[in-house]
RNA sequence: GCAGAGGUGGCCGAGCGGUUAAUGGCGUCAGACUGUAAAUCUGAUGACGAAAGUCUACGGCGGUUCGAAUCCGUCCCUCUGCACCA
């Protein structure tokens, strides 16, 4: 690093890492100037949804950022989004959800304090719920609200307009999820905010409410989305595509390690710390070994150094040598013959067409030897193991 | 309100009286191969059943028919255009 950066820009320069956009550099930096002569901590917000409390590294992404401003000396402030929840983000997928009562909410949001703070730093975190001031507005607060943004500007947004061309339904309701949201940081009176490149439309109209009510805009920061195991669409829980950071260490691993080559370059950057040259050296050399390299990191951040080798060890003990797995699930079972479909429901809790199927694709080995018949009887005894595909396996137990 | 187009399996989308548990794609799972739970190729993919077969499923309800996702009636929902537009 520069040693002549001033401490401004240096942190600037970190707060930037990742390809992250910032709305405006100028401001941001304005502002942090600002802080640091004033000793006041920027306010910096994060909405978050209470529906989905199982946080994932596509949002530990964000989580990343709004902690390195909490290291930077600033406040972090999430809103739980318990009024908003109610319409739904049009963002995704956009199926309409079910109300949650305020008890639930509160309960989804101590199961996601637990885990927001295994990023955050909890002494400088404020929790908002934004029920608090959205459910006090009477209706003619909000057609106020909805009289400061326009039609058009509201059809500017991405997922109304393709909406719109495919002939999909908009819900009148939709079109006010930006408000609202934009309405929390008038609220908080942010300073920044931080989000997703999906989130750019609904962070810029914050910026706009925030002028409309005499307030300084906030900064808007958005990061790059982390794609899923898939590798092209989004991380998110619905698409069940996601890697949730509380998951059992080798179930990280395996995740990633099941992930395209191709995504491992953003990974990389976005949910590691590691230097710029240090990935490109790490990419022009074996994919395989670059995952592992990949894995290892990402399951130290979440589960120590100790974990992620062992999950590394396991994982290649399992899948590269295809040895059996130190520890699997154990299955109690009743003694007396039975039939391998029988067997295979009840180790694997599948259905009985599905045992079949796998029976027949030579998916099975019992001990180690392949069954090919889904009618032949087998006497389960104490300490058997069952395989079906690469991955799962059941050790029997009589009871 | 009027007119038109639609509502099909986890999703998208064919079918438009029997051979349709319903083409195809995506997804998922498995096998082969390998560099990995990568990539690629191949296959499988409603439930129950040892099997024969039985049941459930094409927005809801009712009807016609030996037989309906397919025809008729009715209701609900979506989209497009027109009308309405303080």
């Amino acid at each position: 690093m520069n040693p002549h950066n001033s401490p401004i820009e240096n942190a600037l320069e970190r707060l930037s890492r990742g390809g992250t956009e910032i709305i405006s550099r100028a401001e941001l930096c304005d502002k942090l100037q600002k802080s640091a002569q004033t000793g006041q901590p920027l306010r910096v917000k994060l909405g978050l949804d209470p529906t989905a409390p199982d946080i994932h590294l596509g949002f530990a992404v964000v989580l990343k950022k709004l902690r390195l401003f909490q290291d930077l000396g600033h406040e972090a402030h999430l809103i739980i989004g318990d009024f908003t929840a109610q319409i739904g983000d049009p963002s995704g997928k956009s199926k309409t959800r079910p109300q949650l009562s305020r008890a639930q909410v509160e309960e989804n949001a101590r199961t996601y304090k637990e885990q927001l703070f295994r990023i955050l730093d909890e002494s400088k975190t404020v929790v908002h719920f934004n029920g608090d001031w959205l459910g006090k507005m009477n209706f003619a607060d909000v057609v106020r609200l909805a009289s400061k943004y326009t039609v058009a500007q509201m059809l500017e947004r991405e997922d109304f307009a393709r909406r719109l061309a495919e002939q999909k339904p908009v819900a009148l309701h939709e079109i006010l999820y930006p408000l609202c949201q934009g309405q929390d940081s008038v609220e908080i009176r942010a300073d920044v905010e931080l989000g997703g490149t999906d989130q750019r439309f609904n962070n810029l109209v914050g910026r706009e409410l925030q002028r409309a009510s005499g307030q300084e805009s906030q900064v808007v920061l958005l990061m790059p989305i982390l794609v899923g195991l898939d590798g092209t669409q989004k991380m998110s829980k619905s698409l069940g595509n996601y890697i949730g950071i509380s998951e059992a260490p080798g179930e990280m691993f395996g995740k990633i390690m099941s992930l395209p080559d191709a995504a491992m370059r953003s990974y990389f950057t976005l949910c590691t710390e590691i230097p710029e040259a240090e990935i490109e050296n790490l990419l022009a050399n074996h994919p395989m070994d670059a995952k592992k390299r990949l894995g290892r990191e990402i399951v130290a951040q979440y589960h120590g150094e100790e974990a992620a080798t062992e999950a590394q060890d396991a994982f290649e003990k399992q899948f590269s040598r295809g040895e059996e797995p130190e520890e699997m699930p154990e299955v109690a079972i009743s003694s007396g013959e039975l039939s391998a479909a029988e067997l295979l429901k009840i180790c694997f809790q599948i259905t009985g067409g599905e045992a079949k199927r796998m029976i027949g694709q030579g998916a099975v080995t019992l001990d180690g030897a392949r069954l090919d018949d889904s009618n032949q009887k087998i006497a389960p005894q104490n300490g058997m193991k069952l395989k079906m595909g690469k991955r799962r396996w059941a050790k029997i137990k009589i009871d």
